[in-house]
DNA sequence: TTATTAAAGGATATTTTTGTCTTTTATTTG
DNA sequence: CAAATAAAAGACAAAAATATCCTTTAATAA
């Protein structure tokens, strides 16, 4: 997430960083981050280029997605849907002792990640307000 | 947290169940469900008699303690107060991207956890409105 | 078109979490 | 006290998550 906060707020201006330059800004081990990135290219959350003066970036109307998309794509919907007890059994008409209290919990936490942008935070970024160190 | 729903369901008259009842009523590995339930008698949530009609048992005061209180002793504080992108930087003053949106949905969680009890489900787990099993 | 750059992909390694086995200690009952 | 029962504890094993390395593919520029 932080690296797609990165990848996004120099998408802006059209640069493309690179995952050693994404790595280093956002505290990460090069080569696990090239893993995740190839993910995220592939869900089509950001976009890449090889060669010189290629790297990642993020497509304007990309810079709209919700944050939900990435965790989606990287790690599936069970946490939009799963129970919170990671029971298999639980369900709304079969529900496990915490199923009515966790739900609301995470309707909030689903609501946030789909009312919350990729971009959303670029400004504040930019401007220094932000950072994504570990 | 299964485990201690099933203890506290059966400390009402004051029967003590056994790691291989535990295990076969909530579908855990028995040797792993051990593990866990030394760590919560260390820690005061649930309590244990060794020998022949030994087991384990919840005190009557100890079922209207919070399920809070089961996370913090397994897996100490870190959902109530750590970051919801795990940085060790983000705080109040020098918040994350996601802290302010995150933070309520942490608080909600906490809340929930603070407030539900560990008794709260034992009427519904005995009348056997609600099931344990994975 | 060749050298260089950088991501993609596959294989491997490390670490953490989860799960198992065996021995020890405590308690109860005959 | 001796035998049986059951949790506590420690050592060990398997699986999953995390991280690394090396080779391949694609793009650019001289």
């Amino acid at each position: 997430m932080r690296a797609v906060f990165y990848i996004a707020s120099h998408s802006l201006d059209g640069s493309r960083p690179g995952i050693k330059e994404i790595a280093e800004n956002i505290n990460s081990p090069e080569h696990f981050l090239a893993k995740i990135l190839q993910k995220l290219s592939k869900g089509g959350i950001v976009s890449s280029i090889k060669g010189p003066n290629g790297g990642f970036f993020i497509e304007p109307q990309g810079l709209n997605r919700p944050l939900a998309d990435i965790i989606t794509c990287l790690e599936g919907d069970q946490i939009f849907t799963g129970c919170g007890m990671g029971l298999s059994y639980c369900s709304e008409s079969n529900p496990c002792p915490l199923h009515h209290e966790f739900k609301k919990v995470r309707n909030q936490l689903t609501h946030m990640l789909y009312q919350t942008t990729i971009g959303e935070f670029n400004g504040e970024l930019r401007a220094g307000a932000l950072t994504l160190n570990k």
